[in-house]
DNA sequence: AATGATCCCAACCGCAATCTA
DNA sequence: GTAGATTGCGGTTGGGATCAT
């Protein structure tokens, strides 16, 4: 995969847009659409290079770009997603129309990095270290191992865990934390939060992606997101992961659960 | 008023994913 | 199936604006 070569090609433009080559941009694009960024500098008229122009399409140029400064709701929206979704500026921007994801990581960096500071809203903000699989080998901790209703046991109680692994603010860089959610027949959420052990790669092995080609046709599994499947056994619910998409599905699930209590609706299939 | 520090944001860089011939 | 082209994305930088001394 090469790469294509950019601006060091002599005579192509850089640094700041000036209003001329904004409006030859832009009218290029409204008239003959932006199929093919390398070639449109060049048809366009414009010294610049395809990627310089994409950039300033999308960062600045694009009529649904909402311009002005960000209000609290959008500030608290970018905070929320970033701590579900980390520094996937992209996944945040599309979900905030008319921002890009340019914008959306210069706000954070020069603004609500340093309000979160002063600020930590909520107490589980970085946890996006691996969410490994459940192993059926159960707690390993003196508390968890009281946790008589996980995983594996042979209780007829309807209630479902769902057991992720966190690493939890509390705790050591070092260490390590699991969140059980035990969700009963009325839909009340209990959470449980256990210190794990060093050797918690044994209690979450990691698994890879033929562990569900191989499961899926065999087992019971109930498909709930995009790259996640909720493994249905008789009482109990285990999550397991299989991408980044079920890590940021996972965050975003826990944190309803964290915030508001709520059982967060599942999206159906 | 001068100057250095800091903030802010547009633009660039380079890697990786995706597309295409 | 493969290599090259294109696109998307996140990290970083440059320089103007603003603030503090």
């Amino acid at each position: 995969m090469g790469r294509a070569p950019c601006c060091e090609k002599m005579g192509l433009k850089k640094g700041p847009w000036t209003p001329q080559e904004d409006s030859i941009l832009i009218s290029y694009i409204q008239n003959n659409g932006h199929s093919n960024w390398r070639a449109l500098p060049k048809l366009a008229g414009l010294l610049r290079c395809g990627k310089s122009c994409r950039l300033r399409w999308t960062n600045y140029l694009r009529p649904d770009i909402k311009r002005g400064n960000f209000t609290k709701e959008e500030e608290d929206t970018i905070i929320k997603l970033h701590e579900n979704l980390g520094n996937r500026w992209s996944a945040i921007a599309a979900r905030l129309p008319g921002r890009t994801d340019n914008e959306i990581k210069n706000i954070w960096h020069t603004n609500l990095k340093k309000k979160l500071k002063n600020y930590q809203p909520c107490q589980n903000s970085k946890r996006h270290s691996k969410i490994n699989q459940v192993s059926n080998k159960g707690p390993t901790t003196s508390e968890s191992s009281n946790n008589s209703n996980f995983s594996t046991n042979n209780s007829t109680s309807t209630k479902q865990h769902i057991k992720i692994a966190p690493n939890s603010p509390q705790l050591s860089s070092s260490e390590m934390s699991s969140v059980t959610l035990v969700v009963d027949d009325s839909q009340m959420v209990t959470i449980k939060e256990e210190k794990i052990e060093s050797s918690s790669s044994e209690y979450f092995p990691k698994i890879d992606e033929s562990f569900w080609t191989d499961k899926l046709s065999t087992e019971n599994n109930m498909v709930v997101g995009h790259d996640q499947e909720i493994q249905v056994r008789e009482e109990n619910v285990d999550i397991f992961t299989t991408s980044s998409k079920m890590e940021e599905d996972m965050d975003f699930w826990y944190n309803v659960f964290i915030k508001t209590g709520d059982l967060p609706e599942l999206p159906e299939f």
